[in-house]
DNA sequence: GTGTCGGCGCCCGGCCGACAA
DNA sequence: TTGTCGGCCGGGCGCCGACAC
């Protein structure tokens, strides 16, 4: 159990703590459980955006499954933020033989920890402000007050995740009455640097112990970890004069040390060796040690331009989770080069409520979750809706997908690819576009690159597609566009579609008709083709499934 | 010219500031000079005391002659602290076609920076307090003020080594009338830490521009650089309970990374691979990477238990040098084992003014110069007198040496050794011991370990020796001691045995007879055995050389 | 010439209720 | 219910001359 030079070495932290400082989403997987490590994803964590030099055998491996060898929970003793240690195993280091763990690695069953979070406002965090405490935190989580007394006040001695005792006073005062933290409150704001937008957890376990967590804003949009934590280290926004600190930070170039252990653990990771991760879990951030069984029911689901999502976002306050809906505006997936076949953050998705939940980075698959076409067509009122959105146009369409029986990524190759499929026949501005997105992998991984299965479907909103992959033979010839000119014509068009006859070795796509090179394999019938997805407004809608004999450079 | 990843990546600092901040006595060599590495001396600077593991290569190489491939200058961004980075090419690395270049890394020449320094007192460190300026730092330093008004006041822009302004109000007011830094020096002394027995350094250049340094003093005993660096940083003197900071200097085990570059540059240096080396210029420190002509001079020099000596110190002020005189005690160098021949720090030195300069550490023979036997033997009064010291014995007797036509450090073998020879016929604490110190090396490194070379020299001041190596085939036998009470014996059994006759392949030291195994080559003749060292009190001293042919285990 | 002390003024940290959103 | 503001009070930072060595 001795531990690497390269990782912090820090007490633990008591892990029921640590979930609840990290927030409800965040779940670690349980020792001796599956999982995916995604290298970008531990990119992200590091400190620069420029790219290191990743060795070649590193950036064909853009996910390792492993398993969890260990887990340990920490806090950073410089931003109090937690932290997970994980050693993962990549299976093909034979640790297999274990029996596969299926849970997380904080029992849902423990101790309950009470909490409460609380974004400060600029006068919680102003020098010489004191705290105020909202009703209901002072409810549930302090010790009741005496109201006898007048006015009512206690203090309060509150353990932060370093173990330190803070203790504030806590009073019931002013007209009308609230609870507020007044002394000691301003020395712990500017012990632990705190800013309008930062977060204190209040947390209470079942002896009544008191605990308090910060949880950092993001102070500059896209930073990194490491170059944020430096901002609070040196105290840029309360201790301006502080140069020295400042500078002590940015000494040894602090933040590239983490960025070569990335480094190091992706080169570990590739090449099957045992490796060590620290996960910050913070807000805007996505795990890169995935469970399994996630990742490849993701992998099953369909994602792809135009398809209804829906994904789940902390509210502030962290007591519970809320879904947002949006819809996928493309998806892309590196065909070759660096991290070719990486499904990490390919979908990018507009979101209904823009302003809410910004629609900035791309996502990954897993973080998704498909509409069902019942909640993705409500009744008749939005579907019938025709107003043109920031993009010139709304969402009249949906096509949503259910059931879509890939191989696992259990079975991913390297070559797991998303294609995009530029339509012929298609010219000014007001045609409607017609698209395709789609998934190619390997049916057979075992027997590459030969038969492919690809998935077409396609909608108006996006028209943002490439051609497709040269070498990849299929042949498309345009034809008449069915509805040209019709505002919903779209909808139209795979109705028509699907109401189509078309012969086995070929598919009409809006349109367009593409022609399969070689016949289906004699096992699949027509139904492997042609797999309704729903109905809506009294129309069936398919998903047609095409198998291909194709070929790539 | 890129950094490697492992080194502090400061701006550099403009070379004469830093060599004033450094202080007089630190000379950086200049580029293409031939120099010493000395890893112990390395790891000096370095944090754990507990010795590192290190390749059995590398505790075979006590020093590593090298060629200084580049030099840049540097401050510590938390400390203020100057050092210097140093490029070094291990010389069997076949970077010696170049010129070697004979000055240091600083013109002499250059620009003069006129500085003044001083160490805080309790009230220029105290809180609240200003800063008494020493007149003579005023009217040097300062520019002057207008005494026509009352009272005389000015705002100084003074720049740090980072080339952060501070502005400090400097006030001549008092009864009587006194020079002060007012406004803005406690923001100073809090931001850089400063305690009392620190220093501060006013500077100012040709343009008149003022600089200012810092010079720590050394909090702990024994503290080396980096744990001494994290005190500062955690501000235990100062913010007691900045926890916070406090915690995050030991994260990753700060202090550990230096360590780790030290031993990477170690073990380069064994492989006569380039490496890179920092170093910080402190009191009480010594140079690691010394210029070759110094340590070969000093080789020449003859250092031994009673040899007198003298030592360059800087004064308070860092203004001058002082020199500082006193009586070698003993000399060690480990015969096999880990730095098996190293010459460093092998002298122990009693100075004559205790109270001013501590006989802490042991010192290494480039920093000591042998007093000529002139100033060594002052006319009669000294050496007459009999006074006995706190170690039951005056330094009635020195054998300073000149001349000593060793061959040089350049060709110094891995077997440099020392060995001291403990003298049969030693009885009794009144009885004069009698000893022999010496070098012991290669005559021809390129024909070794048969033949040595042997310089025994002995008094009676130090009788602290270790028994001949065993393998080292010199048969010894007692014989009577020929003056045995007398109170300056030593002198006479030298003199004796000066004048008397042995034998081409026996020699008599102190009434002890030493064999030689085999006669000395025939191209000696009796003058490379017997060197006159001087003359005191109308007696000469010889240094007897004795060629051995020997064998080691 | 300069180290240290006590005096004291003023600035700001910090606690308060008022008030409004 | 709680965010923000102005008031105000008190402690300590920091500037001062008075000594003493």
């Amino acid at each position: 159990m001795s531990s690497s030079t390269s990782s912090p070495d820090f007490p633990p932290v008591d892990s029921r703590i640590w979930r609840a400082c990290a927030g409800s989403s965040v779940r670690i997987p349980a020792v001796n459980s599956r999982v995916y490590y995604f290298p970008q994803g531990h990119l992200e964590q590091s400190s620069s955006a420029s790219s290191p030099a990743l060795s070649p055998i590193a950036l064909s491996r853009p996910y390792v499954a492993c398993v969890v060898a260990a887990v340990s929970f920490h806090a950073d003793p410089l931003t109090d933020e937690v932290f997970a240690r994980l050693v993962l195993h990549p299976s093909s280091s034979g640790g297999e033989a274990l029996p596969e763990a299926r849970g997380y690695a904080v029992d849902e069953e423990d101790e309950k920890i009470a909490s409460f979070a609380k974004v400060l406002t600029s006068s919680d965090a102003n020098n010489g402000g004191g705290f105020s405490v909202p009703r209901f935190c002072a409810d549930t989580i302090f010790p009741p007050l005496n109201y006898q007394i007048d006015p009512p006040v206690q203090n309060l001695e509150v353990t932060d995740v370093h173990g330190v005792v803070w203790t504030f006073r806590h009073i019931y005062r002013g007209t009308p009455r609230r609870h507020l933290l007044t002394t000691g409150w301003s020395k712990f704001v500017n012990n632990k640097k705190l800013v309008a937008g930062d977060s204190v957890l209040f947390m209470k376990n079942s002896g009544g112990d008191i605990f308090v967590g910060i949880r950092r804003a993001t102070r500059v949009p896209g930073a990194d970890c490491f170059t944020w934590r430096n901002q609070i280290a040196a105290g840029k926004t309360k201790i301006e004069e502080d140069s020295v600190l400042k500078e002590s930070f940015s000494r040894n170039g602090r933040g590239r040390v983490p960025l070569e252990s990335v480094v190091k653990a992706i080169e570990h990771a590739a090449r099957g060796m045992p490796f060590e991760v620290i996960y910050y879990p913070r807000a805007g951030w996505s795990d890169f040690v995935v469970r399994a069984d996630v990742v490849e029911a993701s992998m099953k689901s369909y994602l792809a331009a135009g398809v209804r999502v829906k994904m789940a976002v902390e509210t502030e306050d962290t007591s519970r989770m809320t879904w947002f809906q949006g819809t996928v505006s493309s998806t892309a997936m590196p065909e070759n080069g660096p991290w070719a076949g990486s499904p990490w953050r390919m979908v990018q998705v507009i979101w209904d409520e823009p302003d809410v939940l910004p629609n900035s980075r791309s996502l990954n698959p897993w973080q998704l979750e498909p509409l069902s076409i019942q909640s993705a067509f409500p009744p008749t009122k939005k579907f019938r809706a025709s107003g043109l959105g920031p993009d010139g146009g709304d969402a009249e369409l949906y096509f949503p997908l259910r059931g879509f029986a890939s191989s696992t990524l259990g079975h991913l190759s390297p070559s797991l690819l998303n294609y995009n499929i530029s339509p012929a026949g298609m010219q000014g501005a007001r045609q409607d576009a017609i698209g395709a997105s789609s998934f190619l992998h390997y049916a057979d991984e075992n027997t590459p690159p030969k038969m492919f299965t690809a998935d077409f479907l396609g909608n108006k909103m996006f028209p943002n597609y490439k051609s497709l992959p040269a070498g990849l033979n299929i042949e498309s010839s345009p034809s008449e566009n069915l509805s040209t000119d019709s505002p919903n014509s779209g909808r139209s068009s795979i109705a028509d579609l699907a109401a189509q006859k078309v012969p086995a070795n070929c598919i009409q796509l809006f349109g367009q008709f593409i022609y399969i090179e070689k016949p289906v394999e004699s096992g699949s019938d027509d139904d492997g083709l042609k797999e309704s997805i729903g109905t809506a407004n009294a129309e069936e809608y398919y998903l047609y499934r095409v198998v291909v004999h194709g070929r790539r450079n």
